[in-house]
DNA sequence: ATTATCTATAGATCTATAGATAATGC
DNA sequence: ATTATCTATAGATCTATAGATAATGC
């Protein structure tokens, strides 16, 4: 459904691409001041998109304020799929998604600000991050890697935790963001029931290079 | 600055009480839609006052709402320490808190979900609510209940998983939501480092009764 | 021929202020 | 006398649509 298929023809393409630009828009606003209060006219004139044309993609702005959000879940689940490829264990692949966010604060600020302010009201929704990771939490709770719990529970929590550590990442960017990451990530492993030594040490494995992200499937 | 002087005289009292009113409206909007957008005559209209009353408190909607929302922690943040007077284990303080903020969402729904909406942005602000949460948690970490961390850190963990909490109580209310708590509680604490049945059975003890929440105190 | 885009605009709405009114302090 | 409240309103802004234009499909 959101996955539509890849445009056939030019048509198809350059609608694509207005309303691409407009989500775009709406996502840096979301980002910049998370104020939605912007009018249709100044979104239209940031995407450089006639102002008419809004109204061939959305029926208000909540609706394109809703599809930016949606867009930019979608795009942080597949930067996870992109660097954690080759990752199996699901305590590893937690703290890893955990320390890469805190790092993602600083490469795709834009991304990471629309999360931490719109993100909570997606935890529970079917989107892209909330798959992979439910996906993940139950292959740790099927292995035994993680105390039996409630699956939704566990997303609940994970999803929380995920969240406060992007607050933490712009709301303190004083503290040492890799440290803090690695703590909270140490500190969520416990609370899935991964013993402490463990957590402690799963948490502070080398991370996958950031640079060659894609290298294990190149 | 927060907690001002008791009203003097009438006039002061008056002054207090339409900002009361506008500060409830905004509370009620926010906690119904979260939509800001709402006129600023339309607020007022809401809280039975004059529409040019508004300038006499408030610049700006921004302005208005973030006081709605301090408004809500600190209300929040009351409703704790009358409910869990008389706890004095930092475990059993941390579990009780997660227990009363599900019953909340169905006592105090209005507040529950400016909370929610809102809360993600207050948790390293000083307020009601954090500043209480990092009291708990501090005692907790110097008698040694909890294992060492970063105060800041385990702050931002416990408002992460709270938060997500409430948003899980409104979004799936299909779930047992006294379960679901004592079950996240269970899990918070042994990310603060409480062993596996110690954080099991804290999480489960009887709460204090709601109806007769100061008993100790009168 | 079809469809998206763009421009222009009517009508509605909103913000901020000015000035009148009412309530209280001293 | 002072100060908050209220009413009325000017000016700005915003939304939604209608109709013209441009690009593509077949």
């Amino acid at each position: 459904m959101s996955t539509s298929a890849p445009p056939s023809n030019r048509f198809e393409r350059r609608r694509a691409e207005t309303r691409r630009a407009l989500v775009r828009a709406a996502r840096q606003i979301l980002a910049e001041t998370g104020d939605t209060s912007a009018s249709i006219q100044a979104i239209a004139e940031r995407a450089d998109v006639g102002f008419g044309s809004f109204y061939n993609h959305f029926e208000s702005k909540t609706e394109l304020f809703e599809a930016a959000v949606v867009d930019a879940l979608e795009e942080f689940g597949q930067n996870f799929d992109e660097c954690l490829t080759g990752i199996d264990d699901p305590a590893e692949l937690v703290a890893a998604g955990f320390r890469l966010s805190a790092r993602m604060a600083d490469s795709h600020p834009e991304l990471m600000q629309v999360l931490r302010r719109r993100g909570m009201g997606h935890i529970h929704s079917d989107n892209g991050l909330a798959r992979r990771a439910l996906r993940d939490l139950e292959a740790g709770l099927t292995s035994g890697r993680f105390t039996p719990v409630d699956p939704v529970v566990a997303l609940t929590a994970l999803g929380g935790t995920l969240l406060s550590l992007v607050e933490m990442r712009f709301a303190r960017p004083d503290l040492d963001g890799d440290e803090a990451a690695a703590n909270l990530a140490e500190m969520v492993l416990r609370m899935l029931g991964v013993p402490h030594d463990d957590a402690h040490e799963v948490a502070r494995r080398p991370l996958p290079d950031p640079a060659s992200p894609a290298a294990a499937t190149r």
